[in-house]
DNA sequence: TTGCTTATTGCAAGTAACTTTCAACAATTT
DNA sequence: AAATTGTTGAAAGTTACTTGCAATAAGCAA
């Protein structure tokens, strides 16, 4: 678990109030839960870290919603059909190497951005986005 | 539509006998119908192709499952989290880009699996899988 | 060809992960 | 304090599969 970064916490913060959103206790919460996280997380695993006062799931769902539409949250697919998020910096992302067991997942230090977007666009694509994730089994869930 | 490979097709047919399965003629149909396909279709457009006589889905994701289990078989996730299925050679993989509006899609000339499964190997990482898909809007679904 | 074994199929029910509806609530604005 | 409108929870709905089970049929043997 890292020090949540105090500078990515207003900036979500300015930018959600720019929105017209308002800061609820719930929002708060869980907006400190995931900066807590130095991985991508489940909406579950969110919401337990952001305990007290207990919250529906669908309220973290809907507030993931809302940090995506201000461009800082990252949604990681599983091989299973289902989701990570990661509170990113506006415009930033991120690549990971995910354990298909245990979900723990780190990030990689690479992008093949640029090199994708020039190709997409050159294919007459536009509002380009693109995943890359490696999936693995780490050396702990292996041992099992 | 590409002119379907009579090779991969033999080859298909034989890892599946080898495997201990039937042919019959659903399989067979679905099989043919995943060869024209020259990008990632869903299991409902597969099975749409397929037809004659009619077969259920629970049909189709039963034989997209007997595909994969003899590597033949890609799963392309979207960002929604469906997926979408396309024939390969045993072994092989590929990258697209996907119109995330027509899902319209085509296979882009790059891979990043080297490097990649170097990085997680070094971390201790084993049965190393990796996803690269490129979304956007197509020229086509532009314009409306 | 006939029988036998076991894979395959279809229907129905089940599941997982969200999404939507709507009424009660609460964060800002005035 | 009052009005406005974003937020929340509980329940129901949705989507894309997955599972259980009985009926069917492929492939092999006699």
């Amino acid at each position: 678990m890292k020090e949540p970064s105090k500078q990515l916490l207003s900036s979500v913060i300015d930018a959600l109030k720019a929105s017209g959103a308002r800061m609820t206790k719930k929002r708060e919460r869980i907006l400190g839960a995931l900066l807590t996280f130095d991985r991508p997380a489940s909406a579950e695993e969110i919401r337990e870290r952001a305990e007290l006062p207990p919250t529906d799931l669908v309220t973290v769902y809907r507030n993931l919603d809302a940090f995506e539409s201000i461009h800082a949250l990252q949604r990681v697919p599983l091989e299973n059909g289902t989701q990570l998020f990661e509170l990113t910096a506006p415009g930033e992302h991120y690549h990971h190497l995910i354990c298909r067991e245990c979900h723990k997942a780190e990030r990689l230090d690479l992008c093949v951005g640029k090199h994708v977007a020039g190709t997409a666009r050159a294919k007459g694509f536009t509002e380009i986005a693109h995943v890359l994730e490696v999936y693995g089994l780490c050396s702990d869930c292996a041992e099992n």
